[in-house]
RNA sequence: GCGAGCGUAGCCAAGUGGUUAAGGCGGUGGUUUGUGGUACCAUUAUUCGUGGGUUCGAGCCCCAUCGUUCGCCCCA
């Protein structure tokens, strides 16, 4: 018989991971309050026409990537795919928006998409994201930016670029499109396979082709940052200069586009140099069009999402986190000194200690070599001898001390040795 | 979904058709039955991801399948 495994494309996260994992949300999570963020948890599954309708049907995301199935009552759900979607729908459907100002929201949590795993992408992976619904001002993208670039440095990670572009708003969007097929389509025959599908589909993406050939046709292709119109522009020129002003440095990329089609204006990626192909640690944009198409008023939004995997991935090549280890390593052996050593345990717990008490019940000796391997820096001894007289051993593992001591002094000999 | 590489113990691995599957780390037991970190000794895979096939004979060759890694696609 088989055992049964983790489904593809999951993974535990181990105790020796999971420091590094409460290490990011806890760093995440300092910087984003002190922006005034708050933290919201909506349900990891959703109607599925809330991904159609918010992520466009179009996108590979939707049409390829979903895990979608039907429930018991025949309704269509989804595994989020991604966070922005089922946080604007809560931001709709809770009316967050009745306060008036701006709505700062952020979250954590697991997403799935349906896609062949390698480094860097799973399908179970988790993401800390950040949205910023109500304001359309150029500073409420910066602010967003800035939050992302905190948490990445507060972190001690290098070798990362911010890349940035506008992709304009739908009507630019549509000019730009006509001016590169106006470009692309003599090129057709020279363009690879999947770029030549795109010229009908998404013309934009053939912009990031890593093919060859398609990289020397898009090289000379019109920019989109060209057309722009007016507003756009203005806010993009306001973006560059904020991100100046905060000495955030940036790289213009034209050619970056976002696979979502909710965003609009300013779209943004983070990537690591010492990452493989999945390079994209963070990436978000403003999506000023998504509240009112998922039915809600007109409400200018800006957001990101980081790949949380991703970061671990950078953080243990990094420094190494250590586990945390006991302060106190407890002995006991007879039964009456088991028992009784248990209570004193828990005495010491509520006391503020992290103890750890040997349940194997084996010789004293194997008690002891544990005591040394588990960290901790004393080492507590009960024994038949020790409750008949009402005494506890204490000994310090780092320099071989040991005392015997009365058990109601055990308290003020513990305060003395740690710390 | 497509292309390529890989899969031997908890971990790192040697082994590329021929009797019993190196070694290291770790674990366990002991020397030391109330005292750790060192040392020494012993022990730790009836079996090489799984299922078929070829062969007198397979961890090694072939096929399938699962997993994993890298790339494409896509994205965080």
């Amino acid at each position: 018989m088989d055992n049964i495994e983790a489904i593809r494309g999951t993974k535990d996260i181990l105790p020796k991971k999971v420091i590094y994992w409460q290490y990011l949300e806890k760093t995440a999570s300092e910087i984003l309050t002190k922006a005034a963020y708050q933290e919201i948890r909506t349900p990891i599954f959703e109607q599925t026409p809330l991904f159609e309708r918010g992520i466009g049907e179009a996108t590979d995301v939707v049409g390829k990537e979903m895990y979608t199935f039907t429930d018991r009552g025949d309704r269509s759900i989804t595994l989020r795919p991604e966070g922005t979607a089922g946080v604007v729908r809560s931001y709709i459907q809770n009316k967050l928006f009745a306060s008036g100002g701006v709505e700062r929201l952020w979250y954590s949590g697991a997403m799935f998409r349906y896609e062949r795993p390698q480094a860097g992408r799973q399908r179970q992976f988790h993401q800390i994201g950040l949205e910023l619904l109500g304001s359309k001002a150029a500073r409420a993208d910066v602010e967003v930016i800035a939050i992302a670039t905190d948490i990445l440095k507060a972190l001690g990670l290098k070798n990362l670029s911010l890349q940035l572009n506008s992709v304009g708003s739908k009507e630019d969007r549509q000019t730009y499109r006509q001016a590169l097929l106006d470009y692309l389509t003599p090129y057709k025959d020279n363009l690879d396979s999947d770029s030549q599908d795109r010229l009908s589909r998404n013309p934009l993406r053939i912009l990031d082709s890593k093919d060859k050939k398609t990289q020397e046709i898009a090289q000379n292709a019109p920019s989109i940052l060209d057309y722009l119109g007016d507003d756009s522009r203005h806010h993009f020129d306001k973006v560059c200069t904020l991100l100046s002003d905060l000495s955030i440095p940036y790289e213009l990329n034209p050619r970056l586009v976002r696979g979502l089609d909710y965003y609009t204006h300013t779209a943004f990626e983070i990537i690591s140099g010492d990452l493989g192909a999945q390079a994209t640690v963070c990436g978000g944009g403003r999506y000023d069009g998504l509240v009112s198409q998922l039915g809600g008023v007109e409400t200018p939004a800006v957001g990101w999402a980081i790949g949380m995997e991703r970061l671990i991935l950078l953080l243990e090549k990094l420094q190494p986190l250590s586990p945390q280890t006991p302060d106190i390593y407890f002995v006991s052996r007879g039964e009456k000194a088991e028992n009784y050593a248990l209570v004193i345990a828990q005495n010491l717990r509520h006391s503020g200690y992290k103890v750890e008490l040997d349940l194997s019940g084996s010789n004293f000796l194997k008690q002891f070599k544990r005591s040394d391997r588990s960290g901790a820096k004393i080492c507590l001894v009960l024994g038949e001898s020790e409750v008949e007289q009402g005494m506890i051993q204490v000994k310090n593992l780092e320099n071989s001390e040991q005392k015997t001591v009365s058990q109601d002094k055990l308290l003020e000999i513990l305060t003395q040795l740690i710390n």
